[in-house]
DNA sequence: TATCCTTACGGAATTCGTAAGCATG
DNA sequence: CATGCTTACGAATTCCGTAAGGATA
C-alpha cells in the first residue's frame, strides 16, 4: 500500500471515475492509474470500483466505506506536511481563503489588510465562490478556512464557527417614495419590483423566509451573485435593491440612499468554516482572529477537538 | 513520505528511540531505519528527534507535535486493510482481546464459547495482563478490544464502556469465625488477616478507599495478581480473602465459604475498551454484544463517533 | 571497549511511461 | 470510431542490506 494509490483512488471518485482525468490531475500516466487502483484492490482483497465491461462507473459498497479512511489518511498527509511546515518556516507559507462575493467585497479587506502587515512572508489566496463552492475547495482540501453565511453547516465534515451577525438594507435612489419617512414594511416593500440576491446567497434564504411568512408575494425582478451588481441596477431604477447593510457605503454609493431593513428580516449569521481534521498552520489562527476577534486560537482549537458542536 | 518512514518513526518512539531494537521489531536492517527518518525529517524540513551526538535520545517540539498525526495515520492503514477484509471475508479473521486475569478467567469464558460457536473461522487470541498492560496494547494495535474493570478511563486515547456491575465477597474457610451468622463489617474484617489483589487490580482501589473512610487500617498479608492464588491462600488459613464475588464458584470452592460483600466496598464497574479510530470488523461487534448485551452494534458506534462520552 | 548511529557501495526489486490491444457507447 | 481501460515490455530509478567508519558512555 502506498500513497499513490489513495491518492489515486480518492481522485478518480472526485473525476467521476474517469481514470484518463485522474492522470491528468496527479501528473501521470492513465496505465499509471489503473495500476495502482488495481494493486490497491488485491492487496485489499476487495474490488472498490464497480466496472462496466473495462469502464469505472462507481464505488462497490467496501469502496464506499473506505473512501472515508482514505480520506481522512491523505488529510492527515496533508496535515503532517503543514505542522511540519510550521515549524520549519515559523511565518511563511500559504493561507488559502475560500469566500463568497459579499465576504470578499466586504467583510475580509481589512482583516486581509492587517494580516499582510502581520505575515509579509504569507501568500494569501483568495478563491471567491458560492458557499457550495466554498464547502467543496474545503473538502478537497484546497482551501484551509472557509466564510460564508448560508450552507456551510449543511456539511458532516466541517466545523463552522459564528463570526458576526449582520441585517439587511433596503438601497434605492435618493428620489424614491420609500424615502418618506414612514415605516418600512414588507407590505410597503412589496409594492415595487425587488432586486436582490439569488437563492442561497447571502441571507436570501431569509429574505424569502420573512415575505412566505406574511404570504406576500414580491415581484422579484432580478437576481444576482454579489451587492455590487444588485446596486448597479437599483441606481438604474429597476428595482429596489435588497443587500447586506455591510455592503452600502455612503462615500461610495452616492446614487443611493440605504434603508435599515433588520426588522424585516432575520439577522443573518455569517460563518467560518474548515475541514474537520484539517491542520491549521500558526498564522491561520492568527487570520482568523483579526477576522472575528471572539474566535481565539484556544476557541478554534476546542471546536476542532469536538465535532459535534455546531454553536 | 511513505509508510516505512513513518512506521520507523513510530517505532522508534516506542522503543525509546533505539534504532537497532527499532529495526528487528520492523524486520529490517539498522541503517534502513535510520535512512527512513532521515529523510522523512529531509522532506518535512524539520527534526523529529533529539540527537546527542549520533545519539537519539528524545522527541523535538515538532517532532511531539506530528507523532499523534503520524499515530492516526497508521491506526488508518490497519483500519483500511481490516474494513476491507470485513468484505472480503467476512467470517474469518483474527479477534484479539486483552483482558485481565478476573475476566479472562471468569466473565469472558461463556462469551468466548458462544462466540467461538458463531464464527468458528475466527481466530481468538486472548491476551491477559494488568489493567495497564491492556491499555498499552489497545494503544498499540495488538489487541482489538480490551476488558477490565480499572484505569482504562484513564486513557484520552481510548473509548471505554460499561460491560457489567459486580461486587466483592469474602471467602474464608468452612470453621471460619466470620461464618457465625453475625453481620459483616468492615470493622470485624480487620481483625483477619487479609489476602486480596494487588494494587490497581479488579476493585482492589475501592477496597482501599471503604477501610481508609472509615480509618481502619487492615492487616493485609498477601495480594495476588488474581483471585485463583488468593482462594488458594484463603484455604490455607493465611488469612481471610476479598475477591470478585464472580470468582467464587460453590463446585468448585468446596473447601471455601463465600460472604457477600457487596454493602461493605463500592460497586464494581467492568468495562470494555477500544482505540478511538480504531476499525472494529463485523465479528467484533458480535463478540462485544455477546459479552455484554446491552452493548449493541448502535451503542458501540456512537460511543466511537462521540470521543467525548465516558458513560 | 561496547553500543549505537552514520556513510558508502552494489545488487535487486520496483516503478513508471510508452506502445499496442481491446471493449463499449 | 472515438473514448477509455488493460496488458506488455524495457529503461530508469529507487530501495535495501552488507560492510566499514566514527562518536559516546
Amino acid at each position: 500500500m502506498n500513497f499513490q494509490q489513495l491518492r489515486s483512488v480518492r481522485e478518480a471518485v472526485r473525476r467521476g471515475f474517469n481514470l484518463t482525468e485522474v492522470a491528468h490531475a496527479l501528473h501521470t500516466s492513465q496505465p499509471g492509474v489503473s495500476r495502482q487502483i488495481r494493486e490497491l484492490e488485491d492487496e485489499l482483497g476487495v474490488e472498490l470500483f464497480v466496472r462496466a465491461g473495462k469502464r469505472l462507473t462507481g464505488l462497490t459498497p467496501p469502496g464506499d466505506q473506505l473512501l472515508p479512511i482514505v480520506e481522512r489518511l491523505l488529510c492527515d498527509v496533508d496535515n503532517l506536511r503543514n505542522a511540519a511546515q510550521d515549524y520549519a518556516s515559523q511565518d511563511s507559507g500559504t493561507l488559502s481563503i475560500a469566500a463568497t462575493h459579499s465576504q470578499a467585497r466586504y467583510a475580509l479587506p481589512s482583516a486581509v489588510k492587517d494580516f499582510r502587515a502581520l505575515f509579509p512572508r504569507v501568500t494569501l489566496s483568495l478563491h471567491q465562490g458560492s458557499p457550495q463552492q466554498v464547502a467543496a475547495m474545503l473538502l478537497a482540501g484546497e482551501a484551509d478556512i472557509g466564510i460564508a453565511t448560508e450552507a456551510l453547516t449543511q456539511y458532516e465534515q466541517l466545523t463552522t464557527l459564528p463570526c458576526y451577525r449582520w441585517t439587511h438594507s433596503v438601497v434605492v435612489p435618493p428620489n424614491h417614495p420609500l424615502l418618506d419617512g414612514a415605516p418600512l414594511t414588507l407590505e410597503r416593500l412589496s409594492r415595487f419590483p425587488i432586486v436582490t440576491y439569488d437563492a442561497g446567497y447571502t441571507g436570501r434564504t431569509h429574505i424569502d423566509e420573512a415575505f412566505a411568512q406574511q404570504a406576500i408575494h414580491p415581484q422579484i425582478v432580478l437576481t444576482a451573485m454579489d451587492a455590487d451588481v444588485i446596486k448597479t441596477y437599483a441606481e438604474l431604477e429597476l428595482g429596489v435593491g435588497i443587500v447586506a447593510s455591510i455592503a452600502f457605503d455612503e462615500e461610495r454609493d452616492r446614487n443611493l440612499r440605504a434603508i435599515d431593513a433588520g426588522h424585516l428580516f432575520a439577522v443573518n449569521l455569517t460563518r467560518l468554516a474548515f475541514r474537520k481534521g484539517h491542520f491549521l498552520r500558526g498564522y491561520v489562527y492568527s487570520f482568523i482572529e483579526t477576522f472575528a476577534p471572539s474566535l481565539t486560537r484556544a476557541v478554534v482549537e476546542q471546536a476542532q477537538q469536538s465535532p459535534d458542536e455546531n454553536a
